[in-house]
DNA sequence: TGGATTTAATTAATATATTAACTATTCAGG
DNA sequence: CCTGAATAGTTAATATATTAATTAAATCCA
């Protein structure tokens, strides 16, 4: 009966997240850096400015972890808050030069790790493999369900 | 240059967990469950008595996350400890007749978006899927790493 | 046998996730 | 112009993740 704990998907996404993770957080420890601080330079890097709420789709992390995450990179001199002048609510989080450095060093040997899983299988799985979690995705409730009362 | 940080594998199985776990936590939420609550009632429908080690390798979570997440079943009466008489180091979780009584009730909820998730692609591509992920995961280095020092 | 080593579970310290609530602004309309 | 709804960011409270260190018990072996 319950037999297909193990193949559900959420079991089959966190094997593979436990299994490749690590190799990631190993690289990143040498930096003093989380997965999620990492996350969120690499977004930097490719957008000079961008707000918390866009850095939070961008990166997958919810809005309230950012705020300590950014807290952090911040205390660390890698970003820079900048309260936006048109939009007095808006924050706009930016790199500082030390930690635009950090693609340079840090970005090649990311480069590598991921080179190293998608060697695993051929183009052609890991393209389906995208295609079928996509589309499993995709299919998503909308999120209209606060229409609940 | 950043061009493939969506298409890494950490990011596209994040997306995957977002896009289909809130259907599972509206669930569990309505049963004041949590989904790490649930994953070890889960495996302890199926196991009489399992050891801590051993319910962190079925249910993938840290040993350390899984003291905090048995003492809150604890105090819900759905589970409790028993230390082992043999080796007193051990201690046996086990589910109470009440923890055991929300499988009839839950479990086939559970199935149901199991069953959802899965009905979006075809049993081909699911098993694709499954395949090219744990051909992904199993090349994992063996964990002989700590023969550093 | 007794000390060094290993093992199971837990604690500690810090970072993040989740959901709800809150603050400061902005905006839409009357 | 002024109020009510919407928005961006944050705070609050609780649960979990991560890594290292601790405690207690079992094991190994000279």
């Amino acid at each position: 009966m319950t037999a297909s704990f193990d193949q559900s998907l959420p079991m089959i996404l966190h094997r593979a997240l436990d299994a490749t993770m690590p190799d990631y957080r190993e690289l990143f420890a040498r930096y003093k850096l989380t997965e999620q601080q990492w996350r969120v330079l690499r977004v930097l890097w490719s957008t000079r400015k961008i707000t918390s709420a866009e850095l939070s789709v961008r990166t997958l992390l919810p809005a309230p972890s950012l705020v300590g995450i950014i807290d952090r990179l911040e205390s660390k001199k890698l970003v820079s808050r900048v309260r936006s002048v048109k939009d007095r609510r808006a924050v706009y989080v930016i790199a500082t030069a030390e930690g635009r450095a950090l693609e340079a060093e840090v970005s090649p040997q990311v480069t590598e790790i991921d080179k190293k899983l998608r060697s695993r299988v051929t183009p052609q799985e890991w393209q389906s493999m995208e295609n079928v979690l996509r589309k499993i995705s995709l299919n998503d409730a909308p999120t209209t369900s606060k229409t609940a009362t």
